[in-house]
DNA sequence: GTTCTTTATTCCTCTATAGGACTAGAGGAT
DNA sequence: ATCCTCTAGTCCTATAGAGGAATAAAGAAC
């Protein structure tokens, strides 16, 4: 327990709860990138004077909360959120034949701008602040699915005002890591079914007025503050999403 | 371990795995009813001949899946769903002045019909068994909120059949459960978007052709075996839904 | 009668320890 | 080269036991 656990958590909560917080900081403050092994249990036990079982137990709340993962034999690890089926989670979809197909994306557009106040809000940023804005495409099979619209912060995301339109690839998360050292950790989406404007219906391949179903999306970083913003549209007819409840 | 774990489990599993499936039978087949407690840890561990950590672990699982709950002091308890709130785990219910309002139910209509072959496939029915089919309409604060299409097994739910409409009250999983023994214990749920034909929009007061989203139930019993089938209309516009991904 | 104390029961936290299971890599046998 | 064996490192399973915390109910004190 002692010296190391001090740190900043209320000594009245159960050590392994002190525990994890200190775990979860070094992972937010990436003193522990994404991706790497942490140290050993019987290290960390070491280390704190908390004995293994104890350790096992803080290591099993970040665990449940999505911030580790554990192989045996191998070793604990800061999990990597993967948002690469993201597209799939609410959308169905398939090629004719039924088959998945891989998604592709194009930016129709790009520019600085000052952020609207809403999305400002939602990252944290002061009112006006520049952002940049990129209109995005995402088509399965050279048919056009979801719409995008995103909002970065401009200073942190400067490599991508300057990066040609053709190099962004497909997926954005890896590229604001390669490109910008900003690492997604996890997100959080709102849906609503809201009805297709004229740009949006042209662009999406639907008639105007058509349902669409409207995800906004705030992705945070491993140190909990918000970084992008996004709101797609999708055409509501190739909507589905199903849950466990209880 | 020995005797009480031998029942059906694969004695290669970990011994807090076969005696988290004895738990889980033993809740399945209904020896221990919803809401009632369970036999203490330290009985289970001499019953069982496992360790108390061991038992602990067991109970571990099942309260991750759902089926326990454990109460510091009191006991542990087979847990009862609660699907109160369902209404609002999709739709924003709320008055003029924001406040939350208790959802009213009325039966519109009841009748006696052989099963839908589609509804008879997921209630894991023979097809054309006889079923007993409710036309619902909620409503919140004296508005239409959802229409509900509801389909159950006629003989099981017989006494729902010969119930004065007046008496179904505003919940009708509690009245499952009192009128015919069922206990709902889960659920699953698919969402999609759809547009409004004349009497659903006529029944929800909107415009026909509107976009309504539909929300396919299937309510399952203690025993795993599926109970009930609803899907449910309600206005898009009133559509929200928010998850945490990473 | 109300309030406080005590006691029994139950789940929770933590320690300590031992052996098993899985992975990865080094080194030897074929 | 390929396959096998061995070893070290790591997480997983299981045991035993001590004391803490929350609950409920019985009994004592006022």
């Amino acid at each position: 327990m002692h010296a190391s656990l001090s740190v900043a958590s209320d000594p009245r909560l159960p050590i392994y709860r002190q525990l994890s917080d200190l775990l979860r900081s070094r992972i937010e403050q990436g003193h522990w990138a994404p991706g790497s092994r942490i140290p050993p249990e019987s290290e960390l036990a070491e280390q704190t004077g908390a004995a293994l079982g104890t350790v096992r137990r803080a290591i099993e709340v970040l665990v449940d909360d999505g911030l580790l993962t554990r192989q045996q034999g191998r070793g604990t690890f800061v999990r990597k959120a993967d948002f690469s089926n993201s597209l799939f989670r609410f959308f169905r979809m398939t090629g004719e034949d039924g088959a998945l197909l891989m998604p592709q994306g194009r930016i129709l557009a790009r520019r600085l701008a000052p952020l609207p106040a809403a999305v400002a809000e939602r990252l944290s940023l002061r009112p006006g602040a520049e952002g940049l804005c990129l209109d995005r495409l995402r088509l399965v099979g050279d048919k056009p699915a979801l719409l995008e619209c995103i909002w970065l912060e401009a200073g942190r995301f400067a490599a991508l005002a300057e990066l040609p339109l053709e190099d962004f690839g497909d997926l954005l998360y890896p590229l604001y890591e390669r490109a910008c050292g900003a690492v997604v950790a996890r997100a959080t989406e709102l849906l609503t079914v809201g009805s297709a404007g004229a740009v949006t219906a042209e662009r999406l391949g639907i008639a105007p007025g058509a349902a669409v179903v409207v995800v906004d999306r705030l992705a945070y970083g491993y140190d909990g503050r918000p970084m992008e913003w996004r709101r797609s549209w999708g055409a509501a007819d190739k909507f589905a999403y199903s849950i466990e409840i209880r």
